[in-house]
DNA sequence: CGGCTGATTCGCT
DNA sequence: GCGAATCAGCCGC
């Protein structure tokens, strides 16, 4: 098997420092084997959410809910919700558990499977997993993966060399004017010129 | 091509 | 009841 194509290890996302693990996930590769379809795809746009300082973690102030107990969880647990009543989007769990941080996966740059995405999506443009909502989707990504690892058949991250920080840009995330100050963190990551990502 | 809006369900007031 | 970590379709320029 080719080395980039080995699964990564959990331990990648343990640390406390979920800005910097959501940094390094860049360029490393998410993919799903669901309904006997195998997808995947480049991590190219994450944002990070802290459960302790973070206004905009469904998880702020040690909230508790049905919705985001997995949060919670350990390192490496999926956390899938429903969005505006309609889109799944899907976040990585990291730190230990107890600790509600996770990485918002974004955007994806489609390396496998790109004929099963457009089939889930029943789209007419071209965009596949330009965005959390299409990419959930179009990965076959649904609301009972919530609380599940990923280090199963079901659904995996894969190891690739890491982004220089050349071609990281950092900039504020989107959709929680909700948040107050902080609003203005810089905690969206994506990979500069990438057409993938999912709003310029 | 930019801006507005409906969709649709969960969580909190 | 209202707003939400979004998207596609429609309208007007």
């Amino acid at each position: 098997m080719n080395e980039l194509h080995q699964k990564l290890p959990l331990g990648f996302l343990e640390g406390d420092d979920v800005v910097k693990i959501a940094k390094a996930l860049l360029g490393k590769i998410l993919a799903t084997h669901i309904e006997g379809k195998v997808c995947k795809g480049r991590i190219i746009e994450v944002e990070a959410y802290n459960g302790r300082i973070d206004k905009a973690c469904h998880a702020y102030g040690g909230r508790q809910t049905k919705r985001n107990m997995p949060m919670y969880g350990s390192a490496g647990t999926a956390y899938v919700y429903l969005c505006y009543g309609i889109h799944h989007l899907f976040n990585i769990v990291t730190n230990a558990e107890g600790f509600a941080d996770a990485v918002l996966v974004r955007a994806l740059e489609p390396i496998e499977g790109q004929a099963t995405m457009k089939e889930r999506l029943l789209s007419k443009n071209e965009k596949l997993t330009n965005g959390p909502g299409l990419l959930a989707k179009a990965m076959g990504i649904t609301l009972d993966m919530t609380g599940v690892m990923l280090k199963g058949d079901q659904i995996w991250l894969e190891e690739a060399p890491r982004l220089p920080d050349s071609k990281i840009m950092e900039t504020t995330r989107i959709g929680i004017d909700y948040a107050e100050e902080d609003v203005l963190l810089p905690w969206r990551f994506y990979e500069k010129g990438n057409d993938w990502v999912s709003k310029k």
